[in-house]
DNA sequence: TATATTTTTTAGATTCGTCTAAATTTTTAT
DNA sequence: ATAAAAATTTAGACGAATCTAAAAAATATA
């Protein structure tokens, strides 16, 4: 059985595999699990044994089959417990994570299934990502520029096209930030501009700026 | 902060002072825990350098002030999530323990607090242990003789006073066994003798048995 | 009370997950 | 293409939690 430990490598790998498609570095992984790029080293050699990734020697790591199904598991709970602790225990959305950390290592497949039944099967978890289904299952995370979108879209924003300093300043000053849910008011047909609301705020956003952040939709 | 590891002797200290008031022993520890009594002795002088309980070489454990809240703590937090998995996820009260041990070690008082209020401040499990409140207070638990129950009371089997094998014996006939949920349905005037339902089963019992019988009241 | 038995502790080893420092490999830049 | 820089691995150590075997203390027994 794995520990909770080589849990949350797994699910970092898949986590730092998911933009890139390519093996994860030590480094990254370092950097991710607030740990030391040695310490990596040796774990990996630890999952690699036991057939939970596919590693080699300074080219980095993916999962393997096994490892992929252990991480989705866990990703399953984690997301399932962020649903229940929202809409039943009323948390909010950014207060969520630290406790489905702990949570997601619970061990009982009768205790997940349960929860999925209580909480009515969800599709998505309060910051909107998927959660894989009982048979792990996790249908494709569609991200889509906000300059797509059409008129009383919602979503949540996952990241941005353009990472340069600049952008992300204005980025700041809208208070737009990961995991801002943002609906689209109007567009103006003059130049494509957008009002917006960004978390019940309502703002005014260029062409440009929109067509440099990634949504997840929502509806 | 305490490890699981910690924390499961701290529950462990608790639960075996609760009938006899001594100190607890090394070798009763190390059964309980399903460890070895060197173990426990490395174990009780950690805990014992932290203040969490007060040892002295041979002569046995008990718990210090913090020591004690501490356990209680983690009783409370295991006894609100069996509540929560009978009530909400529809466990049969004999599935809850594996799971409950792994729940009652999430740190989150918002969680717990939370959970308290979810299930609208329970005051027993689902085996009808008191489950301490917010200021970790634990109502005594009272037990009670069968006898002395009055029509339409509910209550748990928690013990027997008299253990002999021919006493066992009958009640192994009768189904009754430590947690079976018990109700009076009615008592005989004529005797004392009862009717009562066992896990929903009627049954007639003699005064006899019913004075030897300790239940937990439920109602 | 002296001895045998049981309980408890100490000593020394092991595994997991981590660390630092040094060595090695890969990548980048001149 | 080679030297410098960066990334990665190895070597050796450590703390937590456990174990076995041996020593010491407490208890029971004759």
């Amino acid at each position: 059985m794995l520990s909770r430990s080589e849990e949350n490598y797994l699910k970092a790998i898949f986590h730092l595999r998911l933009n890139d498609d390519q093996a994860v570095s030590t480094t990254e992984l370092a950097e991710h699990l607030n740990t030391k790029p040695s310490s990596v080293t040796d774990m990996l050699q630890r999952l690699s044994n036991n057939q939970w990734v596919d590693y080699r020697k300074y080219k980095g790591v993916i999962l393997s089959q096994n490892g992929e199904q252990a991480a989705l598991k866990i990703i399953r709970k984690h997301r399932l417990w962020e649903v229940f602790l929202v809409e039943h225990l009323n948390f909010n959305w950014d207060e969520v994570h630290e406790v489905a950390e702990q949570l997601e290592h619970i061990q009982s497949d009768q205790l997940t299934a349960a929860l999925d039944r209580f909480l009515n099967f969800p599709k998505y978890d309060p910051h909107g990502d998927p959660i894989p289904d009982a048979t792990l299952q996790l249908s494709k995370r569609t991200k889509k520029l906000l300059s797509n979108f059409k008129r009383e879209e919602c979503g949540v924003c996952i990241g941005v096209k353009d990472s340069s300093a600049d952008f992300l300043k204005v980025l700041d000053r809208l208070a737009i930030s990961l995991g801002s849910a943002i609906q689209v008011i109007d567009i103006e047909e003059f130049d494509q501009s957008m009002w917006i609301s960004v978390d019940g705020e309502q703002k005014y956003i260029s062409t440009k700026i929109a067509s440099n952040l990634y949504l997840k939709p929502t509806t």
